[in-house]
DNA sequence: CAGTGGTCTAGACCACTGG
DNA sequence: CAGTGGTCTAGACCACTGA
């Protein structure tokens, strides 16, 4: 047998996702109903109907009363994991994602650090300056904090060497929920001589805190993109609330 | 009795969002257990799982296996309404929108806006540039356009006096969907004069197509704001696909 | 240990869709 | 009309939490 400690519901939604993702049913193709997919699941209609509310909630299906579930139209939406990580969003829209460390250190952050990662007054955090890359070229400066106990971790990485996102989940740390914030900034001295615009140019800013389920923070960020590299996109209807993805700009 | 078209786990879900809301319990508390709530709501387990796992996916409870649900920090989320149109906005942080139409103007459209708005190469738009303000200090500057059939429309209002989101909703126009697109400009001249900042400074820019359910386009937006007053702000998890908030800057 | 939420079942009735 | 999804019930077993 498999691994038994994933739910049947969840194995459910899993199988249906790969076979929408292989294009066994295409855009607007019509679902099997529920009862044969109880049927073909060996699953009461409880558990059939729970992993089609997954899907329904990530966009993947719709459908009404009376009629069948069908693949909806895809939407322009990124998972978490390409929403949170530099490195898998170049992969999405097929560019390669560089870095660049200029700075990793340890010590007292300020007043304004400290408050979004809820620290107490006198703990230290990990701080991380890096300049991304796409093909090469400089996109995003990110100015990053961690708390000690993860922060610890980043001096047994190469952070030259791609996704601390990645490395950091490899490592068991439970990035679970982000919260953005995402305004326009001026640069300052650092950010022009590092990005190559004239001080004072204006950059998209992107302030993330990363916490974990528990509601842990683990992550503050200050992320500084050339606008015309990258912006957010979200799209939103009156019955269905906003869904987000950071896209490549078109060029302009 | 009551409306009795709504399905029970709505009420319950009304019922425990207003009791939040309301301060019965505040931020961390812990309610009642679903066993208890079957008790209160007569209802059978299920049905109060149903509701609690909507006020789960809204963000307004959090809770684990073998602890009771509590009252998560208050996620920043807004309806449609109060996402497209600046004077709901406004009012939901308490402030209240001002509006200083500078033009109101029949002409052929520039080749991106015509784009945006899929129109006919000879076909012309209706457009508007008005100044918003929040508690009477320029806060936005609009650049709209719409199409004549909707356009016209305006003509028989007074775009001084509010909200055209809400105007044209009554009109019956059928504004369904929006896309947003974000990031960061310099402000030109027209945009440096009116809100009152200098030339190349930085604004967050919001562009926003809106289309009816049928899709066709009713409304395409340059919406520039001083970075300083408004943000945008997003939430996700590894579970949850983004939902999106404009917020009011904290100051700095 | 008792109490909690997480999962699952089997069956029921209703509202809506389509032929 | 038959078939679909939407709602609801009653009961069961498990995994986890905290006293």
């Amino acid at each position: 047998m498999e691994n038994k400690k994933q739910p049947k519901y969840q194995a459910l939604t899993t199988w249906l996702r790969q076979e929408i993702a292989s294009g066994t049913w295409h855009e607007g193709d019509v679902l099997p109903s529920e009862a044969e997919l109880c049927a073909r699941a060996n699953a009461s209609r409880g558990t059939v109907r729970h992993a089609l509310a997954q899907l329904r909630s990530e966009g993947l299906i719709a459908g009404g009363q009376g009629k069948p579930p069908f693949v909806a139209q895809q939407v322009q939406s990124q998972s978490f994991t390409t929403f949170m990580s530099f490195t898998d969003w170049a992969r999405s829209i097929g560019l390669e994602a560089g870095q660049d460390t200029r700075e990793l250190a340890q010590r007292r952050p300020d007043a304004f650090v400290s408050e979004q990662l809820e620290l107490d007054e006198d703990a230290k955090v990990v701080q991380l300056l890096r300049l991304r890359l796409l093909d090469g070229s400089p996109a995003m400066l990110e100015r990053t904090s961690f708390p000690q106990e993860v922060g610890r971790l980043l001096f047994d990485f190469d952070t030259d060497s791609g996704s601390i996102f990645a490395y950091l989940r490899e490592q068991g740390v439970d990035l679970y929920r982000g919260k953005h914030t995402i305004d326009a900034v001026a640069a300052d001295e650092v950010d022009a001589q590092l990005l190559g615009v004239p001080v004072g140019a204006p950059l998209l800013r992107e302030q993330r805190v990363t916490a974990s389920k528990s509601g842990q923070k683990l992550e503050f960020s200050d992320d500084r993109y050339l606008p015309h590299l990258a912006n957010f996109t979200i799209e939103n209807t009156s019955e269905q609330r906003a869904s987000l993805s950071r896209v490549r700009s078109i060029a302009g």
